[in-house]
DNA sequence: GACGATAGTTGTGCCTAGCAATGATTGTCA
DNA sequence: TGACAATCATTGCTAGGCACAACTATCGTC
């Protein structure tokens, strides 16, 4: 005789004690790290992870951009930018050109390669989206998004 | 002269190419990361790290577990818990114990000290909450919470 | 009693993140 | 003009988080 018979069902929200569900806090560090696993699973066929589409995506809005800068905009670590435009720049998806305003700093701009790639990862993007909010209406993901975003401005007042 | 007289101001949201910073995924990630970060600083004091906390918070509220089910709850992977079990174990927080109907598994178990260190994380848990959501108001942190629970027992299904 | 499944463990590798230090260049100020 | 601090890109080091494979001991099934 089995000593179980039904089938263990994942453990869901649940089964979490209320000490951690209950807090927006951890709710936002489990789905943060969902909505990453997704996108990276999502990306995997372009060859990047997450932060090189990041830099994609604002080098497309922005035009050309100092390391120094890219990092701001993004919370990423100067020297970890280093090796994550070298890894653009291999496939030749942006070249870093001399600035000669200030020979210190390097331009980094999208290729035609590029610009393409980012259109494509906005795509990938737009898709998790909608997979992450199918269950809810149009009206709630608005919501959501302004909420979410209050938040996210006063974390960046905070630092 | 300077080149530039204003302090640069740290780059907030609104330097973010909407790209960005308008897709629910992406500020979930940010928030979660920002979240995680503020929750480690607290608790550095307590020498433990945020796993550790979930594991002993779902012990205060749960009992003796074994790591499978410990694991499973927190979506931790067995290999990785072994290492936390150890670090709660050697300053006295948790025990394992030998489960005598079954003995491939360890019933791991809060200890009375365990116990006075699970309601300190609870506190500063709270208090991180509190510094999160402080421009919110109670109602918009309900519907918050609300919409997070929904999207991660979505989530919880599609694994 | 043989066989597959489960629990805990060990090891390996990749990604993310923070901090220190260096060389080249720039802006400031005496 | 020349000394000096600050900035930019880079390299190196360290550590945590996470996923996967493999091993041993034990359990459940047949």
């Amino acid at each position: 005789m089995h000593k179980w018979d039904f089938t263990v069902s994942s453990p869901s929200l649940d089964d979490l004690p209320t000490a951690l569900s209950g807090h927006v806090g951890y709710l936002l560090v489990r789905l943060g790290k969902h909505a990453q696993r997704i996108f990276t699973l999502e990306i995997e066929t372009l060859g990047l992870r997450p932060p090189h589409c990041d830099i994609l995506l604002t080098l497309a809005d922005r035009g050309a951009m100092s390391q120094v800068d890219i990092a701001g905009t993004l919370r990423i670590e100067r020297a970890h930018l280093v090796g994550l435009i070298d890894q653009l720049e291999g496939p030749g998806l942006v070249v870093r050109a001399a600035d000669p305003n200030d020979r210190r700093r390097h331009a980094v701009t999208l290729t035609e390669r590029g610009v393409g790639v980012a259109t494509q990862v906005a795509a990938l993007a737009q898709k998790v989206e909608r997979d992450l909010l199918a269950d809810l209406s149009a009206a709630e993901v608005q919501g959501l998004r302004a909420l979410l975003r209050r938040l996210a401005k006063d974390a960046d007042e905070g630092d």
